[in-house]
DNA sequence: CGCGTAGTTGAGTCGCATCAAGTGGAGTGG
DNA sequence: CCACTCCACTTGATGCGACTCAACTACGCG
């Protein structure tokens, strides 16, 4: 009963692989399914597993030693995550299930095998951490240098853009997404992010509700997260 | 008159690889001076070098739309930078010589081959980021959550870790580094980082000059960094 | 010796965190 | 089916950390 994995093979981390190699990295996974608000993986946990997402929603989060949590990514389907704990002491970050998900499980020898007998496999992961790297540096940049609501705009464009589902009103966030989150996406707090969205929404750029936000006007989000004039 | 380029033995970068496959790598890269202030690289250009440091340091920063910079790093000697950019479309960053430095530089495409034949090269690289990574997230929480004074005296503490030389004093950072510098390293401005270390200095914690600072009491700092109560 | 660049320090302001109530919808159990 | 209870969210009041603006000092280099 595993669920079509076939997605692997439209994975960035699986490009340019033979045929017969795209199907020893998928004989040698394990599909699953984890409901909602499963805890896939620990920070600190010493690495055994490896995973890509099907289908679903995954949150990674980081909490510092006084209980402060940052969201560092989420994790959408076609999408490898906890692959950066092979190389390093533990798990940097939690990961929740923020959906039902169904993902694809390596052990970590297994992958370090396979990355050593195709190191394709291995540069693929170099790409992906590169891009990971880059959206951490701009991330570093913005808190450093930006207003909080220029980066709250930011973060919702970017959430529109990979996790954004057209409906008739503009774009929908297509999983459950807190305040809360948002706050911890951006380094505020939910009460700045929630007086922001009420202002945003009084002027019609977003609409929402409990852990549900909808762009109504991205060019108007896109001019503040720029900076921009916001043109009426 | 290439300088000594054995410290590549030594570099996490080649670690584990045979004799013959190390002295490979080494034949391939170009040994080469950077004088002080020199611009190795540009942000945003298109990679074409692969840089390993021997002696010296690198300044890399990002520059965002607005001029706004950031301080991503200081590279110091047994350090690879401008590696990720094989991986983008671009540099991520500058890279400037705060020093008179030396460097083995090899071509993208050296680089990416050697990764190919000797998939350890690749593997090592990963580890590489992989710290960094988790270093960034580090300092992504850091400024979410913290407040100037500490996010200065962790980015004191780590300069002194990676660039400290023992004087009688205490710990003296070994390379010209500005208040500006230490701005852009923690998200401040440089009139915020120069009141907190006149406050340091009153207390004998540091003590420092133009372009030039030492730590007397790491101890007091680490406190600082960790939110503990300083004893004097 | 003079200019430029690094650093210092004060005063004023304000963006946002913090503290503090309160509202309303979703899910639960009686 | 309704009441109860969370939990997400809203909104006001207040305070302060740190940015901004503005001089001024002094070290180092040419």
């Amino acid at each position: 009963m595993t669920p079509d994995p076939s997605i692997l093979k439209s994975m960035r981390m699986f490009a340019h692989l033979e045929a017969d190699a795209l199907r020893q990295v998928m004989e040698r996974g394990q599909a699953r399914r984890v409901p909602k608000g499963t805890v896939v993986f620990k920070q600190g946990v010493t690495a055994t597993t490896c995973h890509a997402l099907v289908d679903g929603r995954i949150k990674i989060l980081q909490v510092g030693p006084d209980g402060q949590q940052v969201v560092v990514q989420f994790v959408g389907p076609g999408e490898m995550y906890g692959t950066l704990a092979m190389f390093l002491s533990g798990y940097p970050g939690d990961a929740v299930a923020v959906t039902d998900s169904v993902e694809v499980v390596w052990s970590v020898e297994t992958m370090r095998a396979l990355m050593l007998a195709q190191p394709q496999i291995a540069m693929n992961t170099l790409a992906m951490l590169g891009n990971r790297l880059e959206d951490l540096q701009t991330r570093i940049r913005q808190l450093s240098t930006q207003r909080v609501e220029r980066r709250v705009a930011y973060a919702l464009l970017r959430l529109a853009g990979q996790a954004g589902r057209e409906v008739a009103a503009g774009v929908e966030i297509d999983f459950p997404l807190t305040r809360q989150d948002l706050a911890e996406m951006t380094g505020t707090t939910l009460h700045t992010v929630s007086r922001i969205l009420s202002g945003w929404e009084g002027e019609g750029i977003v609409a929402g509700g409990r852990q549900h936000i909808v762009v109504t006007r991205p060019d108007a989000l896109v001019a503040l997260a720029e900076d921009l004039p916001v043109r009426a």
